[in-house]
DNA sequence: GTACCTACCTAACGCTTGTTAGGTTGGCGG
DNA sequence: CCGCCAACCTAACAAGCGTTAGGTAGGTAC
């Protein structure tokens, strides 16, 4: 049910997704939402408390597996492709957070924020590390500019198309660190 | 009026956004608007029309500004500046492609889709001339980057904080042709 | 001065929305 | 076998939505 309502809130937005439309999605009626849930704002609360989740899970597990690794630019790489698993990989729920995070009323926002403001510091922490000679006052439009490459790939990236995800993590990683002239030069993705 | 519904179309969506509200914003009462649109979905066409109209036209003035130019890169970067001119300093048209475009019904946004895609198409040429090294099937891809960093910057940027747009547009520039190292090279930017 | 038009208002329509009160069902614990 | 509770349904509610029919005020044309 938790499903239903993240697709139908990537699809279609916070206001537009109706407590009918996600009922009948899930095959029961509009009132027994009510038995799981105290409102509309709080199933999707939780919603994007899933994506944040998801986000800060794919996140974790790349910090242990890649804890011994010497190449900088690898543990990046691997975060990137973290992070664009969660937007593609795991529901709808980190999707929403790109697409539909800013239909939803002010009040949800301001319960979610917190969340978002911890995964954005990991990566502001990620990239201290992997950048140690940025100037600090750089780092976090550096990272927005990260995020900005990585949120928008849900406008146009196709799963089943010719490019993979580990490939697309590449491209990012490699336009991101040396700029639009590396991407030539980086090995054949797919 | 066109006003007021482009600032409730970002600030809301789409769905959200009211006629009442809009009335409301103008001075005038929801019915009377039908005098001047056929319908809800007519006003947002046009002011997402009138979106395009105000890249297209920034667009076209940098390139004639910039015809006798020798510096690609000074060229890209006034381009750069011209989107985020349409962005932060010609109302809330052209935000409302960034932020509400998705939250507008299916036949509304295939209405719009052939004027955006004309402007993509002028990026794509751009960035050809600029970038003639570039694989050329891997040019949309670095425009989809290109945009991103653009767009998303009306998600964090502040007009009125200490980085101006000038300053933004020579970031983006940089960093896109450049990568992330070149940040701390640039100019200090004020 | 009459006719007409533009720009607005009023008042309502049919419909959908989130939400709720009260009732039904089935399975599990004792 | 009884009681209970979670999970669901039914049916309605008040409020709000886009939209429309019909009316009004003021200016312009002739």
């Amino acid at each position: 049910m938790l499903d239903a309502a993240a697709e139908r809130l990537v699809a279609q937005g916070y206001t537009a997704t109706t407590l009918r439309e996600i009922a009948a999605d899930t095959g029961i009626k509009a009132g027994s939402i009510y038995h799981h849930f105290e409102s509309k704002e709080d199933l999707f609360i939780e919603v994007f408390s899933r994506g944040i989740e998801v986000m800060v899970d794919a996140f974790g597990d790349v910090d242990t597996a890649m804890n011994g690794c010497d190449r900088e630019s690898d543990r990046l790489e691997a975060h990137v492709r973290a992070h664009l698993g969660a937007l593609f990989e795991h529901g709808s729920f980190t999707a929403a957070h790109v697409t539909a995070f800013f239909t939803a009323p002010e009040e949800l926002r301001s319960a979610i924020v917190p969340l978002r403001d911890d995964y954005e510091h990991r990566w502001n922490a990620l990239l201290a590390d992997v950048l140690p000679e940025l100037d600090s006052a750089r780092l976090p439009i550096a990272r927005l500019f990260l995020f900005g490459a990585m949120n928008t790939t849900i406008e146009w990236f196709d799963l089943s198309g010719d490019l993979s995800l580990d490939g697309l993590a590449n491209l990012i990683t490699v336009q991101f660190l040396e700029g639009v002239d590396a991407l030539n030069l980086q090995r054949s993705t797919r």
